[in-house]
DNA sequence: ACAATCGTTAACGCCTCTGTTAACTATTTA
DNA sequence: TAAATAGTTAACAGAGGCGTTAACGATTGT
């Protein structure tokens, strides 16, 4: 997931994928990709289950990808839970001075 | 940013900072690392600007560290726009279907 | 002064990730 | 059938990430 995003090629991928579908190929020139590099960043994003590709009816040969977009939400669950930590801790913290702020 | 998250020791440590403020020392024990290799998985947070160090007045050896809240920003302003744009999308394919459907 | 503690840095080896070139499969077109 | 197109796979080399051990610097306690 996060190890998936690393790689500033394919956050351009999952950016250009937001817009709309691509074809492979499409990929490739936009992100400034050879064909083989990101046919690889194409497979690591299927299986983090990032993307999903599917083979057009009228020529067999184009793969168009498409994002997946409800697979970030573990991405997001991860910044949610820390910083809902964050909120609860930063509230104690708040307690303690305003019980040191009575002692005076 | 994404590239600091990649590595799961290192979510290991925002999440530990996320409840509280931790020394040097306990979050190697915590995350089940080495000293040397959370020396440097705090080297490189701080570099992304996640965490924050501070060395306590009353023993100067011991760091302790701290989260910086506000510097996930990025993260998810990235997945805001890539979700903010997929709505348009999913907006843009709606319309098309119902022309289609009107044409019926 | 001496020893112990906290944490970092240095040097090494290993492994994974990334890109490139060349070859290959499958499909479409002339 | 032959040539062109879309994309993937294979094999190689380079670079960087990660962990470990050993040594080090700075501070504290006896």
């Amino acid at each position: 997931m996060f190890e998936a995003l690393a790689d500033p090629t394919r956050r351009d991928v999952v950016r250009l994928l937001g817009e709309r579908p691509h074809r492979a190929g499409e990929l490739a020139v936009a992100a400034g990709a050879s064909g083989p590099a990101m046919s690889r960043h194409l497979r690591v994003l299927l299986e983090a289950g990032i993307v999903e590709d599917q083979r057009v009816p009228d020529d067999a040969r184009v793969r168009v990808f498409r994002l997946r977009p409800d697979s970030l939400v573990a991405v997001r669950a991860f910044l949610d839970q820390v910083q809902a930590d964050w909120r609860v801790q930063l509230r104690s913290f708040k307690r303690h001075v305003e019980s040191r702020e009575e002692q005076r």
